[in-house]
DNA sequence: TATCCCAATGTAACCGGTTACATTTTGTTT
DNA sequence: AAACAAAATGTAACCGGTTACATTGGGATA
């Protein structure tokens, strides 16, 4: 094992001028560099980071707790976050936490056992059971955000998206329109919910609760859900699923009873994940800058290890309405 | 910042008896054990384990090696492989590579570096300039493997299941079935080309060369191959994709080009996402054990940090056909 | 040539654990 | 009570870097 006395001894230096050959290059002789420089080479010598890190006392990693990577959405999340961290030296640590609060709480305990310098959170929960302050533990909370305690957080227009989705949906003629949102609690369907009821009372139309499905952002329970709907005396013509697996799930529930999409029923999505695209009929859906969230996020984060104050910072990521051929002008009716 | 000897001086002992209480307490006197405990807890003492992996020069930190995570049959691995690690006490890297050489071979020195322990790698490609021995660099190679050097590696039995698939799609009345397959060189295609070989000269089968398309494993490639296939003036029957994805692509082209599926054509994929059984109609496929790939590759990654050797280990997972409607028997020729 | 200054380099403490070895305590046997 | 073994605990070195501070060396200036 070539550790950074046996570099100095082949060089003929102290190992102090090794270390600062290697990290502050600037302040030693040009001489003595070119030495140290053929000695680490002819010792193939890499630095031990683990001794790096423990002198440190920084690991130089970033902890993502994401309560499911399988999710297509997430994943381009987490490519984005990887690629910034690249860019700033860090390595990212996979906390998949299956929505159990218990393996939350241990990813982030990592932090005070000084595996990890921060946390990015892709879930509405603070990840400890006691709040500590932000010094004691950096987080970023993105995506799906909560509101206490206050902590720095990325989100998209949850609200200005649902409601440009209705007005979509509203302006192609439809009166009745459907929703399958999330869990009632969850923050993202909180907004998504105001969005739609936004746009339906700006222009006048009723909002029916027989219109309200309850989902779980599964594709079963999007395809189980459209079954209930579709069976009311009064069908709705329209549907806006609170994320792309419900619709895509509903799109196939839609006809396998029979209807066409989008001639008896308009299908709208959330997230346009990449099978949105490729469904039958494409999905009308909208788009996240899901990498951009990753990279704002490890921004953030590295600022607030670096100990700049910047609590309760909230951003807004822009949405953007993807209109394909899930949904269409309402039927005239006879 | 309390450390173990703030702790210890708390409980009024030495050091190396907290120490020892926190790491080995059936060496240490029960009254001991309970002075340093609730020391411990008044502190609120949690063990540095920068310092303690430092000591060790163990960073108990596994990299995983993935060409793209939002691959939904590679998040079902790593979800495998987070699950496994942490029972371990290891923690997952992630290295997503984006088929990047350069990156896999950045993210592969971290064990050099002492930032990981060793790798999974999900790519057929060994992931270092020079070829090292395997002490240096545990490595185990999963999923889609390569040959040189040899290193442990598990695999499904993808001629197996490939000859089952064609040999499910013979045995419907099929003879002329094409294939979109993966990129030449591949190691997956490679395998479920003799698979498919292997079903058809067994049955007697010629096999046309015009059948054969390329795909990338992308859904796009898949919707851009299927149309050749369609424009042949001797069409197939049926068509047996290499991955889902392709096939979901290449159902969309289908039926944008007016054929219906199963009836005009059947088709069939290979991993069994979870989009495939929602497909329309339901993808007939091959399921892998993806959860299972992972655990088994932390179980044989943590025998060779720990010196065991197991040279050149070869196993293979077993597949399962998964029989759904895009597949039918072949519609009488009038 | 003596003096001073600054750049280059060296020495050694330090980070927070683990553990080999030394020492003390406890318990057992005669 | 003495002698001894075994168990419990303490002391201090060590892991491999970084960095504060000390020292050296060379050039500029008087």
């Amino acid at each position: 094992m070539t550790n950074i006395r046996a570099v100095s001894k082949l060089a003929g230096v102290s190992i102090a001028t090794v270390s600062r050959t290697l990290s502050t290059p600037d302040v030693v002789s040009d001489k003595t560099r070119k030495k140290v420089e053929q000695a680490v080479k002819e010792a193939g010598y890499k630095p031990n980071q683990l001794a790096r890190n423990f002198r440190a006392s920084k690991s130089f990693a970033i902890m993502v707790l994401v309560p499911n990577i399988a999710n297509p959405f997430f994943s381009r999340v987490i490519s984005g976050i990887q690629e910034a961290a690249k860019e700033q030296g860090y390595s990212v640590l996979l906390g998949n936490t299956r929505g159990s609060i218990e393996r939350e709480n241990e990813y982030a305990q990592m932090v005070h056992s000084y595996q990890a310098d921060g946390i990015i959170q892709l879930s509405a929960r603070y990840p400890l059971k006691e709040i500590v302050p932000l010094s004691e533990l950096p987080l970023v909370n993105i995506c799906e955000c909560f509101e206490y305690p206050p902590t720095p957080k990325i989100e998209l227009d949850n609200i200005g998206a649902a409601r440009a989705m209705t007005q979509h949906l509203i302006s192609h003629g439809h009166k009745r329109i459907a929703v399958i949102k999330g869990p009632a609690e969850n923050t993202l369907t909180l907004a998504r919910m105001k969005g739609y009821q936004d746009a339906m009372q700006d222009l006048g139309l009723a909002i029916d609760d027989n219109l309200i499905a309850e989902g779980d952002f599964t594709i079963k329970s999007g395809f189980e859900a459209v079954g209930k709907l579709l069976a009311l005396k009064e069908r709705p013509t329209a549907l806006f699923c609170f994320n792309d697996e419900m619709a895509i799930g509903a799109m196939k529930g839609a006809k396998s009873l029979g209807y066409q999409v989008p001639a008896d029923i308009s299908i709208a999505g959330f997230d346009d994940i990449s099978y949105a695209y490729y469904s039958d009929p494409p999905l009308t859906t909208i788009s996240q800058p899901a990498e951009l969230f990753g990279q704002r996020a490890v921004q953030l984060l590295c600022d607030i290890i670096q100990g700049e104050v910047c609590p309760n910072t909230r951003s807004t990521l822009p949405f953007e309405l993807v209109l394909r051929d899930s949904t269409a002008k309402i039927k005239p009716q006879y």
